[in-house]
DNA sequence: CGCAATCTTGAATCATTTCAACATAAGTGG
DNA sequence: CCACTTATGTTGAAATGATTCAAGATTGCG
């Protein structure tokens, strides 16, 4: 079931039956990758796209002196390399973090969506350019927030994207990541991790812990982030 | 002329000339900008998508405490908008550095396009793909480069940039940013960024003075940023 | 020419890192 | 199901890269 990716576009815009019939049609093959580990590797070819269906996946790079940074990280609903149809190779690897359940779609068919279905294929464009909105939104946060924004931030937007697809409630979401996956999503090191959600714990804003974000007050954690979630163009019309 | 922009799709795929003059026909309209100047402000809705043909331009967030981070610092040929297509309005504003010259195409005349010309159309999804990978590049500067290795890695990226639109030659190019202007792309203080420009300087790998930036050692510049140039995707096939 | 913007440098401060040690949790094989 | 082993989390103290503040020098513009 793509309902994930469905539950996801409905969120953005309207998407008709046959559009939805076109995507089950071309994501019918389905795998399952264990938990950490590498599924796309940067520079290599491959003809086809991943769609996450359960888990949580992320793009990264390695640096020379072994430290790595993630860039993005997806879950259920994202395509984790959607823009490789029209980039050929990647500039980053996909792994997973967890076990994780995937669709995939063959470039050729999506190159056959572009000739056929027009909407359909803006959309496939706006989820690449949603994507990216998130790219400089991160990048706004490794530029010119300090560590505890960076944590709420994350916590944050983690929180808007999984209630899209129905896997946040309001005080709370399951976020199996460890401190040192945070760590190279935020530019910082576990340790410094480590002492700033102790921080936000000790000022009643977030509780991370049993792999489960808890939200103790949302209002406050969103301050403290400067969170604005227009870069998640949550508004449903035509795209 | 949209030269700029048929020299960069030229340098990722093969323009046909149909292409080449349905594009030359949706940008028919010219502005000029003064430097300095908002162009497009986050959250406004704007019809049309801007097209750099001369001069610099960056896309920006202002932060609550008056900073700012750039997220794109954008060069002739460079569409500084074309995301707003799908996006339909902005999570960024964007601004001109320098006097500028542009371009702008509908986004009426955009979605015709994605009806009637499906390569053309995975050129201009290809473009915004391009964006994202530069902002997964400036996440991984931020998130895990200091600011030596950050301002290198800038200037080595500028030159790639500019080399495939004409606009820099092998020892250098032109470029008209002030040290807060680099201070705000690269996360940096403006004083920092002097600090760090003669640390560069005294080490004999770039020199930037009277608006120019002078590549004394390619190779070792090249080394401190640990430049990989793969995400510019400078190779040409059918996208 | 004169004023404003930009650049430069030093000294003190601060956020984050590093290193190191120990604690707790999770996963595996007997 | 326990015992062992490894991964993950926690804390302190010292070091470091970057910031802040402040003052003066230089450049560029009207």
């Amino acid at each position: 079931m793509i309902e994930p990716l469905l539950r996801k576009l409905n969120a953005h815009d309207i998407v008709q039956p046959a559009e939805a019939e076109a995507l089950a049609a071309v994501l019918r093959e389905r795998r399952t990758h264990p938990a950490r580990r590498v599924v796309v590797q940067r520079g290599k070819e491959i003809p086809f796209s991943t769609l996450l269906l359960d888990g949580l996946m992320c793009r990264y790079k390695d640096m020379s002196n072994g430290e790595r940074q993630i860039s993005a990280l997806h879950v259920p609903g994202d395509f984790v390399d959607l823009h490789s149809f029209s980039l050929k190779q990647l500039d980053h690897s996909v792994a997973t973090m967890t076990k994780c359940e995937v669709a995939i779609v063959q470039h050729e068919a999506l190159k056959r969506i572009t000739e056929e279905l027009p909407h359909l294929t803006r959309m496939l464009w706006f989820l690449t350019n949603l994507d990216a909105a998130l790219h400089r939104e991160w990048t706004v946060s490794l530029g010119r927030r300090d560590a505890a924004a960076r944590l709420a931030h994350l916590f944050c937007e983690l929180h808007a994207r999984l209630q899209v697809v129905g896997l946040a409630d309001a005080d709370g979401y399951e976020l199996r990541l460890t401190q040192v996956d945070l760590a190279e999503c935020l530019g910082l090191t576990p340790v410094h991790i480590n002492r700033t959600l102790r921080q936000l714990r000790e000022n009643g804003l977030v509780e991370y812990r049993n792999r489960r974000v808890h939200i103790l007050d949302r209002k406050g954690l969103e301050t403290v982030a400067e969170f604005q979630p227009d870069y998640l163009y949550l508004n449903r019309r035509e795209r």
